[in-house]
DNA sequence: GGTGACCCTTTCACTGAGCGGAAGCAGCCT
DNA sequence: AGGCTGCTTCCGCTCAGTGAAAGGGTCACC
């Protein structure tokens, strides 16, 4: 910037970033002094720069004062290219499986040591559920996040146990349950959880492989595995090698 | 910005912002100089805040020297919220016309003279379809499109009706034959396009009504309207009529 | 109706961040 | 070798950007 700045070397552009991304999942909407907090800047500055967002399209100021991300920016978003393949070519066979079981489906993906959801469909059933859509939880915790530990390196796995958070009271948190766990997921090629993320909510999920590499994990979350967890797992895996059987059609993906 | 500048009165954010929206849906990759060329900035400028946009997250530079909108402005984009309720309300609709049907159905409002497509379920089926999430199409030539135009305020007709791009051998382009249709449209409360966007694609689309408003249309893509048109309007508005129910129970949207 | 807590908005003098022409570099044609 | 296109670096000029300070508006609680 120019002038009296009190963080020199810190630019306009970096810090507009630092306001788009002071937007997360339980920030959907912030006035001028949260975004200035959670941006780190002082208050007129971020009066200046987010009037300027606003103008340019990619923040909405609502009747409250309260900013929201803007339609213009989810526009753009959506041409990120990774998932978009990805997710148009397990989409068909995510609605084989809702159609089929009703449950909740979700595809994600490892983002360092967390899983990133790429979509979901909300199964009808009143089965609680922490994900959504772009949003990152725990490894540790969630069917499809063990499942891409269970293939992960190294260095992640051992970051991970390194601090495993509680979300429930059962929720695995001894780094040796859990690596024995990974180890029966890389034999019998599936993963479970029994309310470890969510109370209430059960889940089963598989890896989605091409070339040899799991590139990401299709799950589904049901209120109880007890009745049908070898259905569950038949169906996804029979979901996943479509999945596989698309994406290597295609050659190597993005 | 500072110093000689050929463009006094220009900000760096409005800058950047203007490097963002350069994507679009026919332009998901974009060299250094195209994004120079479509944001209007002299190539150095171009240089370096491109650069800082990929070290702020907000863009990712390929190995072919070719840059792409990150994940981590998809993560924020889907953040936006008017759309996000009304998807999510939509959702399990969507997917009962879909299992019933197998053909593409759609979710879309009206952004000004456009389609603003906000969910689309691909059909298993052959059906050529344009539209993609989050790509913006003519009134005119769609299902979806016609809806919304059939209920869109007066100035927004005339205006599209001044100029109707032809996008196939079947698109209607005369201003009076359109009205006509919308006054079926309205009366019916239903719009079929046959063939005008895409050859060998027709469609079937129904608004989606709260407070007196139409607020968005669904619709649905088929190889041919011969068969079971009746059927298919049928399905789409008690779809829509369910909708509309779960947006009245949660009170006006966001 | 006073007081305090919270927002948001505007002002303004100082200055270094931002600018972009020019030049250099690398690849790829003909 | 010469021309073309596309990327990167340099560097001196200068105005866009900065943020403390002050102003205003709206609650709620005493």
């Amino acid at each position: 910037m120019a002038g009296n700045t009190s963080t020199p070397g810190s630019t306009v552009l970096s810090r507009g970033l630092a306001l788009l991304f002071a937007f997360d999942d339980t920030h959907r909407r912030l006035t001028l002094s949260e975004l200035a907090r959670r941006a780190g800047l002082p208050l007129p500055t971020a009066h200046r720069l987010v009037g300027e967002l606003v103008a340019g399209g990619a923040l909405v100021r609502r009747p409250g004062g309260q900013y929201v991300i803007a339609r213009r920016l989810w526009q753009v978003g959506l041409l990120a290219p990774a998932e978009t393949g990805l997710r148009e070519l397990a989409a068909p066979f995510m609605n084989d499986l809702h159609a089929a079981t009703r449950a909740t489906v979700h595809l994600a993906v490892r983002e360092q040591s967390h899983v990133l959801y790429l979509e979901r469909l909300s199964g009808r059933a009143s089965v609680p559920v922490a994900s959504a859509v772009g949003a990152r939880l725990p490894l540790h915790a969630t069917g499809v996040g063990k499942v891409l530990l269970a293939h992960a390196p190294d260095d992640v796995v051992t970051d991970t146990l390194g601090r495993l958070s509680r979300a429930t009271a059962h929720t695995v948190t001894q780094p040796a349950r859990i690596r024995e766990q990974l180890e029966r997921v890389r034999r019998d090629g599936y993963a479970t959880t029994v309310e470890e993320m969510t109370l209430g909510a059960c889940s089963v999920a598989v890896p989605i492989t091409t070339g040899g590499r799991v590139v990401a994990a299709l799950g589904m979350v049901v209120p109880s595995l007890e009745r049908d967890r070898t259905r569950l797992v038949v169906a996804l895996q029979v979901a996943a090698q479509g999945v596989r059987r698309s994406l290597d059609g295609l050659g190597p993906g993005p």
